[in-house]
DNA sequence: GACAGGATCTTAACGTCGTTATATCAGTTA
DNA sequence: TAACTGATATAACGACGTTAAGATCCTGTC
C-alpha cells in the first residue's frame, strides 16, 4: 500500500466516522427531544439528508444504534460524578452523589429515560470496559462508597452488603425519578421533586447509621 | 317498547358485553405474557377468531382497551390491600402495604408494569370514581396511614407532609422493583428483591420515626 | 310476511414503522 | 482503461394501528 493509498484510506476512513457522528448527533437530538418511540430511522435520515438505508451501514439497527447513545450516556453520567467522588466521608458522599444523580435526572429527562426506564433486549450489550471502576463507572462508585460506611462502622450491623446498600439507595431517588417521569396524572398530587430526594436521601442515611453517629444533618 | 323488545333488547346488550369481556380477557393475557409493545390487536384479535375491526366497535383503540385493563388492575390492587388496612398501627400498617405491594408487584410483573411503567397519552383517563377512597384507592390508604403516623406523633418533625412521605416510601419500592423489571443486565449484582425491599422497608421506617419511639423491629 | 333501520362484524385498504435485496455511482487500484 | 470496493439510493416486504365501505343478521313496524 502505498503513501498516497494511505493517506486516502485514512480520508475515507475520518469520512465514514463523520458521517457515523452526524447520524449519532441527530439520533440525540431527536431522541432527547422525541423519547425512543417517536423518533424513527427514517425521521434521523431525513434531519441529516441521508436515506434510511444508508443508517444501517453504520449501526445494525435501530437497538444498536440506541446502545452507542447509551454508552455514551454511561460514560456521561460517569464524568458527572468524578466531581463528587473527592469527598472523604463516606455517607457524606453518598448524599452528594444522590443529589448529582438527580441532577442529572432533572437535565437530561429522555437520556435518564432511556439509560435507566428502557428495556433493551437481552442480546444488546452496552457495557463499557469502565465497568467496576469507580471513576468510570457510577454505581462503583456508589457501592465504593458503602462499602467504606461499612467499614468504618458508619452502618447498622444488619447492613453488611455494600451492593444490597447501594442498590437501596439508588431505588429510593430512581423510584421518585421514574414515577414522575412516567406517571404525570392529576390522580397523585406529587409534591417537588429536589425537594423530596432531599428528604428522601435524609431519611436513607438516618435509616443506614448506626444510631449514636453523628451527622443528623 | 314492548316486553318482549325489552327481553330482546336485553339479551343483544348481554351478548355485546359477552365479546366485550373475551377482548379484555385475551387482551389481559395476551399482555401479561407479552407485555404492551408486543401484544397487537391484530393478535388479540386472532385470539378470539374476530377480525381487528371488531375491536374497534368496543373500544375506541388500543390505548381505550388498555387503559380499561387498567382501570381493572388499580381495582385489582386496591383489594390486595383491604387485608393490611386492618392493623392499627400506622407505622406497622405502613410496613405490611409495602410487602403486600411488593407481593402484587412479583405476582402480576406484567401488570405492575403496564400500571406503573408504562406512560400514556394524557389524553387517556383511566382513574375510576374510587380515587381518594382508602378502601379502594392504594395511594389513597399509604397517604391515610402516613398521616395517622404523623398525628400521633410517630414521626420525625421535619415530615409533615402525608403527601410526600407516601411518595417517598412508594417510591423506594417502586425504584426497587422497576430497576429489577427493566435492568436485567448482568452488569449490576443483583440481591434478592424481597431481601431488598424488607431492608428497604426497615431503613425507611427507622428513618422516619421519632428516635426513641419504640418498634426497630 | 315484507321491509326499513340499526347493530355487529368483515373485507380491503391507507400510511407508518423497521428492515433488506438489489441497483447505482464514485473513488481507488491495477 | 477496466475491475474492484465501499457508500448511498431505489424499491420493496411484512407488521403495525386504524378506518372507509360494505355485508349480514336481528329487531320492530306496517
Amino acid at each position: 500500500m502505498s503513501a498516497k493509498s494511505l493517506a486516502s484510506f485514512e480520508r475515507r476512513e475520518a469520512e465514514r466516522a463523520d458521517t457515523r457522528a452526524k447520524i449519532l448527533e441527530a439520533a440525540r437530538e431527536m431522541f432527547v427531544q422525541q423519547g425512543y418511540e417517536a423518533t424513527t430511522m427514517r425521521g434521523i435520515a431525513d434531519a441529516i439528508a441521508y436515506t434510511p438505508t444508508a443508517l444501517y451501514h453504520h449501526f445494525a439497527n435501530k437497538q444498536a444504534l440506541v446502545a452507542e447513545l447509551c454508552r455514551m450516556d454511561f460514560d456521561g453520567l460517569a464524568r458527572h460524578f468524578t466531581a463528587g467522588s473527592l469527598i472523604a466521608d463516606p455517607l457524606e458522599r453518598i448524599r452528594q452523589i444522590g443529589l448529582l444523580y438527580l441532577q442529572f435526572a432533572v437535565q437530561y429527562p429522555n437520556h435518564y429515560k432511556f439509560m435507566f426506564m428502557t428495556a433493551l433486549p437481552d442480546n444488546v450489550d452496552y457495557h463499557t470496559e469502565n465497568a467496576g471502576n469507580p471513576e468510570r463507572d457510577a454505581y462503583a462508585l456508589l457501592v465504593l462508597s458503602c462499602r467504606q460506611a461499612i467499614d468504618q462502622g458508619l452502618v447498622r450491623p444488619e447492613f453488611r452488603d455494600p451492593d444490597e446498600l447501594a442498590q437501596i439507595l439508588w431505588a429510593a431517588l430512581h423510584g421518585l425519578i421514574s414515577l414522575r417521569i412516567t406517571k404525570h396524572d392529576p390522580w397523585v398530587p406529587w409534591r417537588d421533586l429536589e425537594h423530596s430526594a432531599r428528604h428522601a436521601i435524609d431519611i436513607l442515611t438516618t435509616g443506614i447509621m448506626r444510631s449514636g453517629t453523628a451527622g443528623t444533618r
